[in-house]
DNA sequence: CGAATATAGTTGTCTATACAACTTGTGTCA
DNA sequence: TGACACAAGTTGTATAGACAACTATATTCG
């Protein structure tokens, strides 16, 4: 309780200077920043220290810097968020909750034009089919329709799926390097309302996520959330 | 067109050579990778420099660093991508389009115990609250509702929002240090469907958004968006 | 056997110095 | 006036060395 906080490094002293004038408002967009030997006398620390510390408040983009010329406060709007591609299993895990899944199609079937062009295959390449809904407490939340690439991941369809996931099967055998996703707001259509047990008339979370693996398109996959037992929440910092 | 890349500085030598390792597999989430003193001595450079690698491939979560034990690969599920708090009218911009707004309410109100609770205020203080629609072209793509806190930025009634977004107000003065934000799907209701030219049977994008300045909390907004013309995109990098 | 202790190895930070690369303003010369 | 050269200031990278902080293993002692 109340720990005093440990003497901090140089590095940091110098950040956190800096910082508290950018987000004070006393340092405004745009205003210089004072250079590397100025704070280097000022804090009579070597300007190694200095530069690491301005070279990791360039990365967080608090500021901009220009060689030969100096560095700014950068613009404002730059509060962001992390958005991280996770195992749904292991969400529901974490909140303490009972996870399964009903398996509802295991399938290879011949890609139509529109896919195979997604996941950069030719026409009628082979693919694998998954759908499955997940249940958190034996309530369903998530309907998964997936698409899966046999040259990213050959052994896919050897997975239980009442046991890992798709996402946990190529997340361990396809190492991510890309993934570009869209969420959108949908009424579920017929059938997928009555699986997640839902009225169609009700409005739904789409997400539609196509992940990368090295040289190849691993995965595509629409992802649909039943809109009053989910949303997506997440915490922005400076 | 195909310009040689300029040559590598060292240290970006050892992030690529060891990035490269774990993208391609061969060495696994858990696995050891080669100390600073063996890598020094393996690029024949120094060891701040290789310090330097692994420190910003430790900041990136490619890998893990205990200090005492050793560098190893980083669990997976690493991959993340950036959610920026944008105003509306640079993103329509952006794309090329013109941007306009039709403000339906600009006012002083006394806060309801709930409203007070969030904003950190008693119930009854002063807020400002605004309503305004965004059209695309002509076309309303979001409805704003947001309340402002006074101690925040006490001339936000002064902008014509006409040509400033109240967001605009809000990141330029007051610096933005945290925010939190959560995404789901709704029906419009009657009269936002109304504004919004839609049905009220169509889904809909709503985020909900708080956001901090300081000691204050600045602003709580609700953003609707129909769900046929908006989406959300993003990628992910590894 | 168990606990305390030494030791080797690893990462974390910092320094003083050096040179390279770039920007910006000033002055010179045609 | 305009083009060019130069100098001062700034950031980018790299080095060799030093010590601190921590971990994990091996060893010794009770």
């Amino acid at each position: 309780m109340g720990m005093v906080q440990h003497k901090l490094h140089a590095y940091e002293q110098v950040k956190a200077f800096v910082k508290t004038r950018i987000t004070s408002g006393s340092w405004k967009p745009g205003d210089a920043v004072p250079s590397e030997t100025a704070l280097m006398t000022q804090f009579s620390i070597s300007r190694m220290t200095v530069n690491r510390a301005l070279r990791e408040l360039a990365a967080e983009e608090m500021v901009t810097r220009i060689q030969g010329s100096g560095t700014r406060v950068a613009e404002l709007h730059r509060i962001s968020s992390r958005l991280t591609i996770r195992d749904i299993k292991d969400e529901v895990v974490e909140r303490g909750h009972n996870h399964a899944s009903r398996v509802l199609l295991v399938a290879t079937e011949k890609a139509t034009a529109a896919l195979a062009k997604t996941l950069g295959l030719r026409a009628g390449a082979k693919v694998f089919h998954t759908v499955l809904v997940h249940l958190e407490n034996a309530i369903p939340i998530q309907h998964e329709d997936r698409y899966v690439n046999p040259l990213a991941a050959p052994d896919f369809l050897q997975t239980d799926f009442t046991e890992l996931t798709p996402t946990h099967h190529l997340l361990t055998h396809a190492p991510l390097t890309d993934a570009s996703y869209q969420i959108e707001a949908c009424l579920p259509g017929k059938e997928i309302a009555k699986l997640l047990h839902i009225k169609p008339s009700e409005a739904c979370l789409a997400i539609t996520r196509r992940t990368v693996s090295g040289a190849h398109v691993a995965s595509v996959a629409r992802l649909v959330y039943p809109g009053t037992r989910y949303s997506f929440a997440g915490q922005f910092q400076a």
